[in-house]
DNA sequence: CCTTGTCGTGAATGATGTGTTAAGGGAATC
DNA sequence: GATTCCCTTAACACATCATTCACGACAAGG
């Protein structure tokens, strides 16, 4: 991603703000888009996932809160940042807010030199873990181009589908550490959706047989590990 | 998951759920402790101290609100994870709920498979700081790995099974101490399982089969002992 | 010495978790 | 709208680990 053009979503309800924020925004060259209530901002997220989501807490209907815990349910949002606008002295929402799955806060009146250098900060705390990650090198033998959403094996390249390439990557982002079911089933199916406990094994297996059967160990009772070019 | 067995203490006015909840989360081999109303309710979370409180919101007398706030204040409790439960609608009290403590919010209807893997997500969370110590180091001959779940005895790499694995994790955490096998018991089996006498011993002869037999020391009538380097 | 209690040992049994296959439903794609 | 492909579930086989059991060794005390 070239500078700035990140896909900012602005939830709020009251449409000054809205154009305010908007404004500020373009002006830094981010790509915006908003809605005025949360139904709308979650089928906009969806439809076209953002970098960032700013959402403010009161709204009618779907609050900001809710709204925020919906999105979090969806694993497509998973890395999408979302902060938090309110008024001050809602302090109690703050508490709700982190616990509700958001990544940061801001207090209105929002002035918007703090708004850009905080989203700054945001964007690019995230965007290290997401981008430096583009290519994971497992153990020369095996690559993960998540851009191109490719593995490649052996100068091969291999095309998985979605769930096995995020439990292959998942494994592979940290060699030889056993992921219990638990953890994989959070991390790639989300906390609150939940599948059969065979289904892990069966996703496993169709990954051993596409990379190789010894490069996914199963530690019985545990959970699965990726082994790279250990001594053995 | 044998060292899965936390401690969950089930709050609620009604019998029904009350029942209903116990049999789901003693069906997946927690601990659970009920009481039906708050006041109880914090007696027996001072008398043993859970690892998740589950507490309704509308109960008579003391609220879920009230005893979530005065568990707040109990320094013993601090550690405990607190969720409400409460029926879905009563949007407002979700923000007062985490004003006033509470680690998560669980709406009713209640489905066994979301609250079991809501539950463990919230345990997990918890579980991080418990197992830092990613790495213990015994005595130079032996260092045990819990992230990858080996054993490193003179460089080569042993993977235990999950018993044998906890059993000596344990014995090392602390070198030189005499764990009793009632300990052992409890801290590998849980409080509530019970196996026959000799299966300790069973477990401790792999052990040494594996790592040696001077590591583990006899105590008799007493217990196990893990022995670093020591001069003899 | 004999008794008593504890632990070590090896083999047998039981329980649990995982591998595997096939089939159905659903979403995406054309 | 039809056809893929993917995800998930279910059922069963299978392996490994966990546990029990019976017995022998050993030490301490009577």
């Amino acid at each position: 991603m070239a500078g700035n053009s990140h896909k900012i979503l602005l939830v709020d309800d009251e449409p000054d703000i809205l154009e305010f924020l908007k404004y500020s925004l373009e002006k830094e060259k981010y790509s915006v888009t908003i809605a005025d209530n949360g139904a709308d901002a979650i089928k906009l997220a969806l439809a076209n996932i953002p970098d960032l989501i700013l959402l403010d807490v009161m709204m009618p209907d779907m609050d900001g809160m809710e709204t925020c815990t919906r999105m979090r349910e969806r694993k497509e949002l998973s890395n999408t940042i979302i902060a938090f606008l309110t008024a001050r002295g809602e302090d109690y929402s703050q508490i709700a807010g982190f616990s509700a799955g958001a990544d940061d806060y801001i207090t209105k009146p929002i002035k918007p030199k703090v708004l850009i250098s905080r989203i700054k900060a945001l964007l690019r705390r995230n965007a290290s873990p997401n981008d430096s990650a583009t290519v994971l090198q497992a153990n020369g033998s095996l690559k993960i181009d998540k851009e191109r959403y490719i593995v490649i094996k052996k100068g091969k390249e291999l095309s998985l589908p979605k769930k096995e390439f995020e439990l292959l990557t998942l494994l592979v982002s940290k060699p030889g550490k056993v992921f219990t079911r638990d953890v994989i089933l959070s991390e790639i199916w989300g906390h609150d959706i939940v599948v059969g406990n065979r289904t892990i094994d069966v996703h496993i297996r169709k990954l051993r047989e596409k990379i190789g059967d010894d490069l996914i160990q199963t530690v019985k009772g545990v959970g699965y590990k990726f082994i790279g070019a250990e001594a053995a």
